[in-house]
DNA sequence: CTTTTTCCGTAACAAATGTTACACTCAGAG
DNA sequence: CTCTGAGTGTAACATTTGTTACGGAAAAAG
């Protein structure tokens, strides 16, 4: 279960940036973390149900993707290692996860329960800064995204997508994590290349000025 | 600008909860904190610039709205005394409001620097405590807005607004804070009606249940 | 090579919401 | 009282997106 290479990859963590290495691992260590192993597709955390750790992802990648209740349902957001997951959940007063996590290929996963992690925050500044960070970009990643949900359409929301994301290479994959069905998608798409605002290459659909 | 009373006040903030108060009174003077007063409609901070304080919302209400380039905008949350501001801005990496917010009613404002905060945090472990709740919170209100807007239709919107703000007494502010259009949401609401989802009363449009 | 699977484009239609316009009610100002 | 403005209901039409369906292309499997 321990990973002998644990205190080498928890400088990676930006969340432990600029931390006093010999204090965390002892803290860490005194709290028996959970180290485990997912594989694709595999839940890591479900949506509804209640969060009482945080989940250092040190390998691999995740993806959060949310569901209302007739179904319908999107990803939220992919999130890649070293990353530190349900960051925003755990310190809230209901303490559920408003999402579902999901593993999107191996992943490896240090688990953390609320308690060590008040140690931590409360014995080193340095930790508590960078997560007040984390905790505070999570909030305007969500605060974007609600602006493109809201307040876009759903070209515009290509435009950011292939920003943020890159080429779109895979329309249907892309469909989804838009949350608009795939022909919506592959309609708008097709509009966007006959106005001249996009162009496909053998990557994808990219923006035309590039 | 300093008011007699701020002392008292203090401990009707959620984020001071359970705190040192002597303290914390102490820090704040050190700060030299300014205290303001908005009228009605003042703009109190502006989306899309920088957040280097945070604002203790110490008397009346104000609201947070969202505009996007095309001037198309809507209210994400009102907010009412005594409540802070900007918490979940002043620590991101970008350190940008991405939201209006604008006083409801005339409104008092403590404004804490970002240092001054910080110093609080890293001094009062209930505070701190507390801080991360309202972050968190607030990380938790902005995925459940997500949720409405990617996912759900009009009328389930109607049912969770009626749920947090009570009746819909005012068809135009309502149709303003959902983001829809005026007549859009009078035709929903005429069709929930005619379902008996909604029923009319003297107080505006409630559950047909209650 | 054939077969199957996956992804894509597209068309026809449905559903939800936006836009514009107009008439009605009601309360307050004058 | 009359007038005005705010809030409302509603209709007709436009726009956006969803749904379903079908065929083709290309990759993967056999």
């Amino acid at each position: 279960m321990e990973e002998p290479d644990n205190s080498i990859d928890i400088l990676n963590f930006p969340l432990f940036r600029g931390c006093d290495k010999e204090s965390v691992n002892r803290i860490l260590e005194e709290s028996y973390p959970r180290y485990s192993s997912y594989r694709k597709d595999d839940i890591i955390a479900m949506q509804g149900y209640g969060c009482r750790s945080v989940f250092l992802l040190c390998k691999g990648s995740a993806y959060a993707r949310m569901v209302n209740e007739e179904g319908k349902e999107f990803i939220l957001d992919t999130l890649s290692a070293p990353d530190v997951l349900a960051s925003a959940f755990i310190f809230s007063t209901a303490k559920i996860f408003p999402v579902t996590i999901l593993a999107a290929g191996d992943c490896e996963i240090l688990t953390i329960g609320r308690e060590s992690l008040t140690k931590l925050l409360h014995t080193d500044k340095a930790i508590l800064d960078n997560y007040l960070t984390i905790v505070s970009d999570h909030s305007m990643f969500l605060s974007r995204k609600i602006n493109e949900f809201a307040l876009q359409t759903l070209s515009s929301r290509v435009l950011s997508f292939i920003e943020n994301d890159g080429p779109i290479s895979n329309l249907s994959q892309a469909a989804f994590i838009l949350g608009v069905a795939r022909p919506s998608l592959s309609r708008t798409v097709s509009q966007m290349v006959s106005q001249g605002v996009l162009r496909k290459t053998e990557a994808g659909y990219v923006l035309a000025a590039e």
